[in-house]
DNA sequence: GGGTGGGATTGAAATGTTTCAACGATCCTG
DNA sequence: CAGGATCGTTGAAACATTTCAATCCCACCC
């Protein structure tokens, strides 16, 4: 900027009215401004602004696994609405490591970022109330901590999972698998609440409702559930599945279809995100969507509220999933 | 700091030496000022210490489509060089729109990153020469540019175009589709270049290998292209398909399935990139490895090195792709 | 012609680090 | 006990911006 005022034969002062107040200087000196900093190839220096500034132009989101493409569209719902409020965006991804979630945290902290929004490992770990105290606004995505003090947006996973299965009953499946686990990550918890209520209240017996646990939500994880469900005696084989997400679900539809056995004929699927893949899967999966970018644009909304509005108040804001009907559940059974 | 070395009865100049260079002070000190800045909840700030620097301590990596898992790969490749040099890692998205690209690299420079990685909208673009002649060190991910004056990582195209195809002549198949676009993506048109050399190697009619051109590089392209394969003659009717990536691979597949074609025996299916959703897709993909991670990792290495070694020499790096085999391809023809 | 008002410009302070020359204290050596 | 070496600590400058009170200049009015 030194140079430019140099070039432009003005001062440092007027330079920075050029770039933040234009309109306060008369336009003959603004262009010679403007032609000096062309000339230079002048580039402001960000870490200077925020330094003065005392915070920097950006928020972060911390996700949890960056293989999921559910995670992705939450961030682009973030960034568009970042982008809105002329803020960058850091992507990080803790990839369910609670140390790497730390770390990250740890330099955003550093950065003096406005506002973090986070899908946890872990709601309830330490660092994430040190946060809070910090005075640091946060938001979580897709998940809840009991603590509270800070905002949330999920969707209702209890809601989500009783219209998984009472479209499974509705297509006609009296034995139904719930796939997923494990049962420390709250929505599968609720997933798995949501579809034994519904099913309780359609008079079903309770042993018809089998749980076959995972140990992450991941396709390979998919597809060894499918091996267990294969391996169980006919009897009480499960005619459909709900899996606590599209990532499981993949993976049980391509162990089925190895397998030979026909979706939906043999074994009816439903998932949970409907990410992109669901829809392009050789079997078009059946899933309960969450409104993904939408769950990342409020979440940008409310951190930014908390950031820049005194009379900001934490808020919990719960979206209403949906059921998107594919052919893997496309027939109505017997 | 200033609270700190208050705190801990020092001056500035000791808080900073424990922070950058705790063996010059003494253990004694070094104990107090530690405790001091725990109490106190100190957290550095790092636009000042950027500021100071000059430069900040992060690499970014702008990349194509956040859509394509491929690039996520590739990115944690980066992201895993970036820890090691303890840096941290900006992740932009174009999602394919040059004018984003222009934006994000305009705040990276603002940000005064160390390097940047970019899998870039056009190769040629007059912003990215900007970038070089500004001397920022920066590498092509995936993609080279005529010009030069930067390094570049990418694999041998041409090559996996040639194993792709040979693959399915091997597997006994006479009439191949190629199917990708659009040619303004030098990758598609390297991939093409070697499907076509090998097929005239081998003696094939060149009307034999038909290419099925497409608008993009995703599922629903893939889906499309298949609607225009199956309304081919029988005659004329390819067995095989080379798909430009896997993403127009799996909607190839999904586009099989639903029209009852059996993958291998009535059309056999060959991708390109190995994402995880290719081994995951109901008949297992047959694709055209590219090591991602390794690509990242390179990348990240040739940029560190260029920002830090004086004597720097750019290099094209050429990675050697390799035909991951599976059920889309699996049984050898008549 | 002096005074007033207002728009344009300026100068200086402030932001939180890092670096480095200089200083002080302590210990050892001859 | 003087002189030197070593170790630890300090103070001030520098980094590139923003902000705001102060100043300047000009036109206009009485």
């Amino acid at each position: 900027m030194k140079d430019v005022a140099a070039a432009a034969g003005v001062s440092l002062g007027t330079v920075s009215n050029v770039l933040n107040r234009p309109a306060v200087v008369s336009s003959a000196t603004r262009e010679r401004v403007e032609r000096a900093m062309a000339e230079l190839g002048f580039v402001r220096n960000e870490s200077a602004r925020q330094l003065r500034a005392g915070t920097s132009r950006a928020l972060a989101y911390v996700m949890l696994d960056g293989g999921n493409p559910f995670f992705h569209d939450v961030a682009e719902g973030i960034e568009t609405a970042a982008e809105d409020a002329d803020l960058s965006l850091f992507v990080c991804n803790s990839s369910g490591r609670s140390e790497r979630e730390a770390k990250h945290l740890d330099r955003l902290l550093q950065q003096r970022v406005q506002g973090i929004l986070i899908t946890p490992v872990d709601p309830d770990a330490p660092h994430l109330a040190d946060l809070a105290q910090r005075g640091l606004p946060f938001v979580m995505v897709d998940r809840f901590s009991r603590a509270g003090g800070h905002c949330s947006v999920a969707v209702d996973d209890v809601l989500g999972g009783r219209i998984a299965v009472e479209h499974l009953i509705d297509r006609g499946h009296r034995r139904v698998a719930f796939v997923g686990g494990p049962a420390s990550i709250g929505q599968v918890r609720e997933r798995l609440e949501g579809a034994r209520a519904v099913w309780a209240e359609f008079g079903m017996p309770e042993e018809d409702l089998i749980h076959l646990p995972t140990e992450a939500l991941t396709v390979n994880e998919g597809r060894s559930a499918g091996e267990r469900l294969a391996g169980l005696p006919s009897r009480r084989r499960p005619t459909a599945a709900f899996c606590a997400n599209d990532l499981l679900a993949l993976g049980l539809l391509q162990h089925a279809v190895t397998a030979g056995l026909r979706v939906p004929d043999d074994l009816a699927i439903v998932g949970f995100d409907d990410i992109d893949f669901a829809a392009a899967a050789a079997v078009p999966l059946t899933s309960v969507r969450q409104p993904r970018q939408e769950l990342g644009r409020t979440a940008a909304r409310l951190v930014l509220d908390e950031a820049t509005n005194p009379g900001h108040v934490h808020e919990q804001a719960t979206f209403v999933p949906a059921l998107v009907a594919r052919a893997s559940t496309g027939t109505v059974r017997r």
